[in-house]
RNA sequence: CGGGGUGUAGCGUAGCCCGGUCAUCGCGCCUCGUUUGGGACGAGGAGGUCGCAGGUUCGAAUCCUGCCACCCCGACCA
């Protein structure tokens, strides 16, 4: 994994060999550096300087906006409409669900005053005399002031379901960030909705769970288990989490969305109560579902390899990329003019294509250049294609070139993006489904997860308690218990005690 | 928040222990020429508040104090 530092320091590697390999001595640490150093090499985003927070550059930004698009298309196909809610949270509305507010409580970023002065040295202090008489919360998550907003909106069973999603940002003083996996300020969709049954309630977190899974697999060609958080794991304030758990090619896995059935915590915390049918006054039931922008890390550590990013086609802000080669600028302008109709050509199919035909880099630092943003395919064509009939395409994820006839372009570039799509998310399950591991012993537990990593697959006696030892002797965390858990009678693998069925441990992001 | 580390040009860095021609080197950038099917080569050139603020000193990138940011481990978390 850590080719691709070296790679960009090919240049000086030999007088840095020493102390570079000093600094990449454990392999989590080697890993680390070689995401982040992709993250930034391949113009997703960097370091903004501002505590914990990071700058999302146009190319990052241009695949978040293609994950946003999906989503909410998808979000509206379930029924739901989009909102938006203050960035600001009363304090006081924080105390009004306990479980809640202990869950985010330390790492809330909090508003005192609302004006700024220059003081007698000309430097800009606060002016003490603009002290808000309640302070304002930066939001760490919306339920709050939606909830309050919420007891507005519903006063009959008719005014139930209220199914609202909302695109936002939110701030979490975390103490320890990560490009994308865990900024102090990071986007999401928040969806919070209202039921008049407990029932439709829990089919809502479900189907939500469904439609992030689908999500995860079909557009970012990232296979992910569906399944139910512990107790310990549950969102503060939930009865149930559901999840969608993914694993990096580093053997860690990555809780990639969430689905929350509240059931009447909220609602009696906030007092949103509806009459029923039958005139009776009843609290209403509630959930709340989110993806951030780490889905972006996830997918950054899911397909890349040390050439750089691997892009999905259905993700790709950049599907085909053509770098014309050329020796002077009558043979570009000749292989442009033949080039016009075959690039109309492919956008009419909903191809995005890009043209590189700058003179100010040269062809092989183009190719390279792609290959690092995670451009799925790449033309390379010359005058001697022109001669031929033929140009070059080139595969992404497999780093193959093939010759192919100019004339059949369109129908093989629709054809290769579908496979590649196909090829990352099988590729990615593969490794998945080959990092799922049965243990039956705690000795082979450990033995596991140090040698191999991925998911374990053991017995749990269902307790908090061995949870947290389990979590203690090796760092390895409950993900999830799976959706399609077999009952199966066994020993938990710590204590021995009565188990039902298996769950699945992981070391987490 | 606890432990460890780092901060020198756009990027990667040498120098710091032992204060004084010390601001080093590579990449990148600019100009000209030759090049162009996998990150070209040569010659010339530009670019730096040495993270910030104090202090010690005749003199600070170097020593001391405080602060800020980043990285790693832990705890916490999407």
């Amino acid at each position: 994994m850590s080719k691709l530092i070296f790679y960009y320091k090919r240049h000086n590697i030999c007088a840095k060999l020493l102390s570079m390999s000093k600094k990449l001595t454990t392999r989590a640490e080697d890993y680390s550096k070689w995401y982040n150093e992709l993250v930034v090499k391949a113009d997703l985003a960097e370091n903004s300087g501002v505590r914990g927070c990071m700058v999302i550059k146009p190319y990052g930004y241009a695949i978040w906006e293609k994950m946003q698009a999906e989503l909410d298309r998808m979000f509206k196909e379930t029924g739901h409409q989009n909102a938006y809610f203050p960035i600001f949270i009363p304090k006081s509305y924080f105390s009004k669900e306990a479980s809640h507010v202990d869950g985010f409580a330390k790492e809330c970023a909090v508003v005192t005053h609302y004006r700024l002065k220059n003081d007698e040295n000309g430097n800009v202090v606060v002016d003490e005399n603009a002290k808000l008489e309640e302070e304002l919360i930066v939001r760490p998550t919306s339920e709050t002031i939606i909830w309050d907003t919420y007891r507005k909106w519903i006063e009959s069973y008719r005014d139930l379901p209220i199914l609202v999603n909302q695109w936002a940002n939110v701030v979490r003083w975390e103490m320890r960030t990560r490009l994308f996996l865990r900024t102090a300020e990071f986007l999401w969709q928040e969806g919070h909705t209202a039921h008049a049954t407990k029932q439709e309630a829990i089919a809502e977190s479900k189907q939500m769970q469904e439609v992030y899974a689908s999500f995860a697999e079909n557009f970012m060609a990232m296979p992910v288990i569906k399944g139910a958080k512990s107790d310990s794991e549950r969102f503060a304030g939930a009865l149930e989490t559901y999840t969608i758990e993914a694993l990096m090619q580093d053997g860690k896995a990555l809780q990639a969305g969430t689905s929350h059935f509240l059931g009447q915590n909220f609602a009696k915390a906030f007092d949103v109560k509806f009459t029923t049918k039958e005139g009776k006054r009843e609290h209403v039931w509630a959930t709340s579902w989110g993806v951030s922008t780490r889905l972006m890390g996830a997918l950054v550590m899911t397909h890349s390899d040390d050439k750089g990013l691997v892009l999905p086609p259905k993700l790709a802000p950049i599907q085909v990329v053509i770098v014309p080669i050329h020796r002077n600028d009558e043979q570009l302008e000749t292989i442009t003019e033949k080039l016009k109709d075959l690039i109309a050509q492919l956008k009419s199919k909903g191809i995005s294509v890009k043209y590189d035909d700058r003179t100010t880099h040269k062809p092989g630092w183009k190719f390279a250049e792609y290959e690092l943003k995670g451009v799925p395919l790449r033309i390379a064509i010359g005058m001697r294609d022109l001669e031929n009939g033929t140009l070059e395409i080139a595969r992404r994820d497999l780093l193959e070139k093939n010759i192919i006839s100019f004339d059949d372009t369109v129908s093989y570039v629709g054809k290769t993006l579908v496979e590649i799509q196909d090829n990352l998310f099988k590729r990615a399950l593969d490794y998945r489904n080959s990092h799922i591991t049965e243990v039956n012993s705690f000795e082979e537990f450990k033995e596991v997860l140090e040698a191999k990593g991925g998911f374990i697959s053991a017995h749990w006696d269902g307790t908090e308690k061995t949870e947290e030892e389990i979590k203690k002797l090796t760092k390895a965390t409950i993900r999830c218990i799976p959706n399609d858990v077999k009952n199966e009678d066994g020993k938990c693998v710590l204590t021995g005690s009565k188990s039902s069925r298996r769950v699945l441990f992981a070391k987490a992001y």
